[in-house]
DNA sequence: AAAAAACAGTGATCTACATCACGTAACCAA
DNA sequence: TTGGTTACGTGATGTAGATCACTGTTTTTT
C-alpha cells in the first residue's frame, strides 16, 4: 500500500496541480482498504456513503434483474473510480452493486469530504468535474455503440480498449458488461 | 426573448447561488440565438464551439449510422443543455449533429467563456459539475434500461418521463431514441 | 388548390440472439 | 482423493424485433 499515495497523486495531476501541502491535506481524507476476490464492497439497498479510488485489483459494479440477470456498468481498474453515484448523490439506497472480481485495494472517500473538500479548494472541484465530464462521455458512447453496434462489434470494441480483460475476467462478466447471454458470446469465437 | 435571462437565472439558482452581480456577468457570456423547425445547429464534422441552453422549442441530438439509420441520443427540451460534448471538450470533429424538432430558442455560451467562468467563479464551476453528474446518472440509467428492457417498457418509461414527447415529436423519432424500428414502435400500440 | 413530402399503419418474412438442455474441464475445499 | 462449485462449449428450438413492401393520411410547399 505504500504506493498508493503516489498512484492518485499522479492521477490527480493530470488534472490539476496542486501543491504538496494541498495534495497530502486531501490524501488525507482518503482511508486505504483491501478486499479479498470476491467480497462485495456495495449490495442492493445500502445506504452508500463513499466513493472508491482503485489502487489494484478489478471491481464490478453491476445491476440484478429479476434476482436472476445480472447487467455489468462498469469494470473498474486501477485509478478508475467506482460507487453507485446515483445513491451516493442523492442519497438514496443503493440500486446497483459493487463487489471484487479480484483481490483489490482501494482508497475511499466519503460524500462529505469529497463536497468538503471541492468547496475549499477551486481545484479540486475542478477535478471533479473533470472526472465526471470524462465518465459522462465515456457512458454516451458506450448507450451509442449499444443501439448501432452488434454483439460481435461491440465485444471486439471492448477487447481494443481493455486488452487485459480478456484474461483477467471470465467470459460469462464480459458477457454480462456486453448485455448479451453467455452462450452467445461462446458462438462468437468460432464465427 | 425577455425571459431567457430569468429562465436561466431560476435554472442556476436551483443548484448555486449567486449574487445579482455575478449573474449578470455570467450571463453576459451567453449569446441568444433564434432557429426555425428543422434547422441544424452542429453536424458531423463541424467544429463545435459552444453548448446550447434551450429557452423555448426541442432540440434534438443524434447520431447517423451508415448514412442510413438515426439514433437520438437526447431530445433537450426548455432548460436542458446540448451540444456534442466529446467534440466541445476535446475540441475534435462533431461525430453527433444537432436540429431543431421544433422553432427554438437558445442561449449558446462558448467552451473559452465556460471554461473561463468556472475559472473565475467557484459557484460556477460548482454548477457545472452538477450538471454534468445530473448527465452521468441519467445516462447510466438510460444505459441500464437499454440492457434490461425490452422495447415497450422503455417506450412507457420514456412516456412516462416526458408526456409531451407523445404529440410534440413524431414517432419515428421517438423510435430513433429507443433504438428500435419505427413499424416494432408502431405495433406496439395494438399489444 | 394541387403537388410533394413527411408521417403512420400493417402484413409477410427473415435473423440475431435468448433460452433450454446437456456434456466436459478446471478449480477449489475437506 | 473426492465431491462440489464454477467456467466453458454446443446443439435444438423459440422469439423479439428488423426489414421489405405496400397503402393511406397528414402536413408542408408552391
Amino acid at each position: 500500500m505504500m504506493e498508493a499515495k503516489a498512484i492518485l497523486q499522479e492521477h490527480i495531476a493530470k488534472t490539476v496541480s496542486l501543491t504538496q501541502d494541498e495534495f497530502d491535506y486531501f490524501y488525507s481524507h482518503f482511508k486505504p482498504l483491501s478486499f479479498k476476490k470476491g467480497q462485495t464492497i456495495i449490495s442492493t439497498g445500502d445506504k452508500v456513503n463513499c466513493e472508491y479510488f482503485v489502487i489494484s485489483g478489478c471491481l464490478k459494479t453491476f445491476f440484478i434483474n429479476d434476482e436472476i440477470k445480472m447487467y455489468i456498468l462498469q469494470f473498474a481498474m486501477p485509478t478508475w473510480w467506482a460507487s453507485d453515484y446515483n445513491a451516493l448523490y442523492n442519497q438514496t439506497p443503493a440500486s446497483i452493486n459493487v463487489d471484487c472480481i479480484t483481490d483489490a485495494e482501494v482508497l475511499c472517500l466519503s460524500n462529505e469530504d469529497r463536497e468538503k473538500l471541492c468547496a475549499e479548494f477551486h481545484q479540486i472541484e475542478h477535478f471533479f468535474r473533470w472526472r465526471t465530464n470524462k465518465g459522462y462521455i465515456a457512458t454516451q458512447k458506450r448507450l451509442l455503440s449499444f443501439m448501432n453496434n452488434n454483439v460481435k462489434t461491440r465485444y471486439e470494441e471492448l477487447l481494443a480498449l481493455y486488452p487485459q480483460l480478456y484474461n483477467l475476467v471470465p467470459k460469462h462478466l464480459i458477457a454480462a458488461y456486453l448485455g448479451v447471454s453467455r452462450e452467445t458470446l461462446s458462438r462468437l469465437h468460432n464465427s
